[in-house]
RNA sequence: GGGCGAGUAGCUCAGUUGGUCUAGAGCAUCUGCCUUACAAGCAGAGGGUCGGGGGUUCGACUCCCUCCUCGCCCA
């Protein structure tokens, strides 16, 4: 069969093709029922709104490569992925739709409304999994589930059922935070704090029919209209007398009781603090306390309401200016000063959030985080990096309830029923909710109309992606791939969602959700800001995946993935060009070009004289035995940092291995071996050894790079287009191929070459011209080597003729030593004689250096005494080298000197 | 204010229990090569004393203390 071999990879052609082959073949399906070990990864769901950014580039390249290691290591592997349904994200992307053509979602009323979402989600809802695509991801996609499928809808109604009976879950008027642009609470962790530089008011509030005030200061005067009280320290002696007197609030004109309470910081502002229960989450606790009314003075879009008379309807910032000038006129502000401190922000809308007195549904979390907690601590389940215990420990110990209900249409519909007189309970249906209360058929229910947050459902995504049914418990997919094995994910859902499904899987399934955690690196510009859609600093993937290739993409990602830190790489948004990921794409293409080489030298071999079914009295030469035992110890070492998520640990090794150890060396070494070769038939032999390393370097890279590993197997190894790498064993290393002493043996070979290299460019000797280079070795073992690899030297160090020990060392050369190994190369013309010097006396200055230190380490009693025997061996050895070396230079220096 | 992480060549980072490291790689720089797999390449070179200070030790980039700088999370 003839390919069209490319002088340089082209990935285009090759990405499509070989992903449409792996999905008609079905080779990432998964059976429940299979004998095999499982190996399972939930796929943390993209929003439905979602585009494909460089954090799932990073999160999906992981999982990819442990799903793919794992596959062809046998075990019958399941990645399951999915989207979720985003209540706030989605239903604001519809009602912007609408507002298009000037319709609102109560335009339509709730059921039409919602069924607007599902034709927008039928339509944009797979985008970003077919994106996900074009990284060559492998995930069993039949099994893609979405959180408002009906059977995840039913998981999360019968879990919060279970949770409500178990009063666990809890309606209560508390204050929440409000976003007054979705309209909706928000949970605590869906809003980010940030510092603003605001004004600290400080205000008058009048005694009663007197002229004296009482100063008390805020940072929000627009909520003077909900104060109720003003609270003093009880410790406070400035204030001791004036409580239970009443103030009157400025320009309001209320008269309010001035309280005792802790919560007045003596030392903080004036040391009085008005008291707003319905703005504020102290205040409210205080208003508690105390038995004070609530007074709400804002409505739900953040403008003042009609308590606040003149400022109804303005906007909350807006009223706050307006106040201030009112209060200004009316002489009511003593001072107004600089203030810095953190506001909450709207994750989604990205607006101050109203912290809002309303009713809410809530989650105890207290008995939740326990066993959470418990299982993270007793490692049951694991962290890598391991210190993002000891935030989630932080984080589990102070936890707060959890504000579940959201007042959108979009999302799953609190399964809670009242009755016309306020009695509610939570129930699958009415006739349930109807039993449950005891209440004939005839009585009228009314759902609750709020919505759960999305995360209520995400949380049951370790049962919900398995098909659970609360009723039937564990199903066979539950029982084969439960717990999963590693969920990989970013570090700013760990409170989120990783706790939470830990929680959500351990109380209803009893079971741990994952073995393992790992949290991935945060992807950053050249600046170190984080890339995100609102700064507009990150490039499409699709067009730098297009620009440099899938797989040079997933290497790059992962060579510059530090474990636990966070990746810098320069974006050009405007080219749409991350440069760095060259690193990949040159890598992907030294790797074609590597195997280009074999299947040219293959095809120019003459097989009518080969006997193809003779191969097995191949002798390995020096560099085979090497290039072996090298792929031996990387073998090994890629299955253990694998195994120990070292991931940039695994891209790095295979890119020395490849470029460095088979390129550089064996791939050169092979063209001597292969000229040399006698028959046609050894050349076939010497080629059939290099392709079989170069197989397994396809197997040893292909979760990493899955496209040109499958393009390059089919190429060389394997035509059967319904063959694939991917479902064929990972290479095991065999330890009985690692020899150390070959590896340093060859590593001698390595340094010569080197060191002639070195000399010629000193020398400024033009790389075309051979020259003759004498060698003075004096161990035995050596000689033996080096005797055997002289024509490999030869070749790589450009040597017209190689002597070794063959007597005086003629005069025109210049020398150098390398482990005692005295390196001649041989001039014709005249050496600068100088430079010559120069070079030689900073070599004698080094060597005098570590012969000096090593000599001070090797004297000292408490060193001999302490150290280990293997390092005294060692430097005593060396040191015997450096001084034999250093005899030999000392006399080239004396050489050349008498010469000058 | 509390917690976590980081500060090693111009840049981005390795350096696993202290000793084969008087420190490595890639990019960038400089020099020379279109050597028939690869110029997305090959060969060679320069460049850091490991944030500052103190301590432990025969020996510290590696352990301890302290200070400085930066990032993230929480309050």
């Amino acid at each position: 069969m003839e390919f069209e071999f490319s002088k340089s990879y082209t990935p285009e052609n090759i990405e499509q093709k070989w992903y449409d082959q792996w999905q008609n073949l079905h080779l990432f399906d998964a059976d429940e029922h299979s004998d095999k070990p499982a190996y399972s990864i939930l796929m943390p769901p993209p929003n439905v709104t979602g585009i494909l950014h460089f954090g799932h580039v990073l999160n999906i390249t992981i999982q990819d490569m442990f799903i793919r290691w794992k596959r062809m290591q046998g075990y019958e592997v399941c990645w399951f992925p999915g989207t979720d349904h985003a209540g706030i994200a989605t239903q604001t992307r519809v009602e912007k739709e609408l507002a298009q053509d000037k319709i609102t979602r109560y335009d339509l009323g709730r059921e039409k409304f919602i069924d607007k979402v599902w034709e927008w989600r039928e339509k944009y809802g797979e985008i970003i999994l077919e994106q996900m695509r074009k990284l060559g991801v492998s995930p069993d996609w039949k099994r893609t589930l979405f959180t408002m499928d009906e059977s995840a809808s039913n998981s999360v109604r019968d879990v919060f059922i279970k949770l409500f009976d178990e009063g666990l879950i809890y309606k209560g008027k508390r204050i929440i935070n409000w976003s007054p642009l979705s309209q909706t609470a928000l949970s605590d962790e869906e809003v980010e704090f940030r510092e603003v530089h605001e004004h600290f008011y400080t205000m008058r509030y009048y005694f009663p029919n007197s002229d004296k005030y009482l100063l008390v200061a805020t940072v929000r005067p627009e909520t003077i209209y909900g104060d109720v009280a003003v609270a003093v320290n009880p410790n406070d002696e400035r204030y001791k007398d004036l409580i239970g007197q009443n103030v009157i609030v400025p320009y309001v004109g209320r008269e309010i009781p001035i309280i005792a309470d802790d919560y007045a910081d003596p030392t903080f502002g004036t040391g009085c603090v008005k008291i707003t229960p319905a703005h504020d989450r102290n205040d409210f606790l205080v208003g508690e306390r105390h038995n004070l009314p609530q007074i709400n003075s804002i409505n739900p879009d953040g403008t003042l309401n009609v308590e606040t008379g003149e400022f109804n309807g303005i906007e909350r910032f807006k009223a706050r200016k307006l106040i201030v000038e009112k209060l200004k006129e009316n002489d009511l502000i003593e001072k107004i000063e600089d203030y810095s401190h953190n506001v909450g922000f709207s994750q989604r809308g990205g607006e101050a959030v109203e912290p809002y007195l309303s009713d809410q549904w809530f989650v105890s979390m207290k008995p939740l985080a326990e066993i959470a907690l418990k299982a993270v601590l007793d490692g049951e389940v694991k962290f890598y990096p391991n210190h993002w215990v000891k935030t989630f420990e932080h984080w589990m110990t102070g936890i707060r309830d959890w504000c579940i209900s959201r007042q959108l249409w979009w999302g799953h519909r609190i399964p809670v029923y009242y009755t016309e007189d306020g009695r509610f309970t939570a129930a699958k249906n009415e006739a349930e909710a109807r039993q449950k209360l005891g209440l004939s058929d005839t009585v009228i229910l009314k759902q609750d109309e709020d919505v759960l947050d999305t995360w209520f459902s995400s949380w049951l995504w370790p049962m919900t992606t398995m098909q659970w049914n609360s009723e039937e418990g564990n199903n066979d997919i539950m029982r084969k791939f439960l717990p999963s094995d590693l969920l990989v994910t970013a570090p700013d859902i760990i409170f989120f969602w990783v706790a939470r499904m830990i929680m959500a899987t351990i109380k209803f399934d009893n079971q741990i959700p994952f073995k393992d955690v790992y949290f991935t690196s945060t992807i950053r510009d050249g600046k170190g800001r984080k890339l995100s859609k609102s700064l507009g600093n990150s490039p499409d993937p699709l067009n730098i995946i297009a620009k440099y290739g899938s797989d040079a993409v997933r290497f790059t990602m992962l060579y510059l993935a530090p474990l636990g830190q966070d990746i810098k790489m320069d974006v050009d948004v405007k080219a749409q060009d991350i440069p760095s990921m060259e690193i990949g794409r040159n890598f992907a293409n030294k790797i074609w070009n590597a195997s280009r080489f074999l299947k040219f030298k293959f095809d120019s071999i003459n097989f009518e004289q080969v006997d193809k079914s003779n191969g097995n009295n191949y002798q390995l030469t020096f560099a085979d035995k090497w290039i072996q035992s090298r792929l031996n110890s990387t073998i090994q070492k890629v299955n253990e940092v694998l195994a120990n998520y070292r991931l940039n640990e695994y891209s790095k090794i295979i890119y020395d291995f490849i470029w460095r150890d088979f390129c550089d060396w064996y791939i050169e070494i092979v063209k001597v071996q292969f000229a040399d070769a006698a028959t046609e038939q050894k050349k076939y032999e010497t080629l059939q050894f290099a392709f079989s390393v170069f197989e397994e370097i396809l197997r040893i890279i292909h979760p990493l790079m899955p496209f040109i590993s499958e393009e390059l197997w089919h190429l060389l190894f394997n035509p059967n287009a319904n063959a694939s790498i991917s479902i064929i064993v990972y290479p095991k290393s065999d330890s009985d191929k690692i020899s150390p002493e070959i590896e340093s043996g060859f590593e001698l070979l390595q340094l010569s070459v080197e060191e002639i290299r070195s000399l010629r460019s000193s020398m400024n000797i033009t790389p075309s011209l051979s020259l003759p280079v004498h060698f003075h070795i004096e161990q035995d073992e050596f000689v033996e080597l080096f005797n055997n690899v002289s024509n490999v030297i030869s070749v790589l160090a450009k040597c017209s003729s190689l002597e070794i020990n063959s007597g005086e060392k003629p005069h025109n050369s210049i020398s150098s030593v390398v482990r005692d190994i005295e390196i001649s190369i041989i001039l014709d013309d005249n050496i600068n004689l100088q430079g010559e010097l120069n070079r030689l006396d900073k070599e004698i200055k080094r060597l005098e250096g570590n012969i000096f230190g090593t000599e001070k380490k090797l004297t000292n009693e408490k060193f001999l005494a302490n150290a280990a025997t293997d390092l005294i061996e060692y430097e005593t050895e060396k040191l015997q080298n450096m001084k034999s070396s250093l005899e030999k230079v000392k006399l080239n220096y004396e050489k050349i000197k008498s010469m000058v």
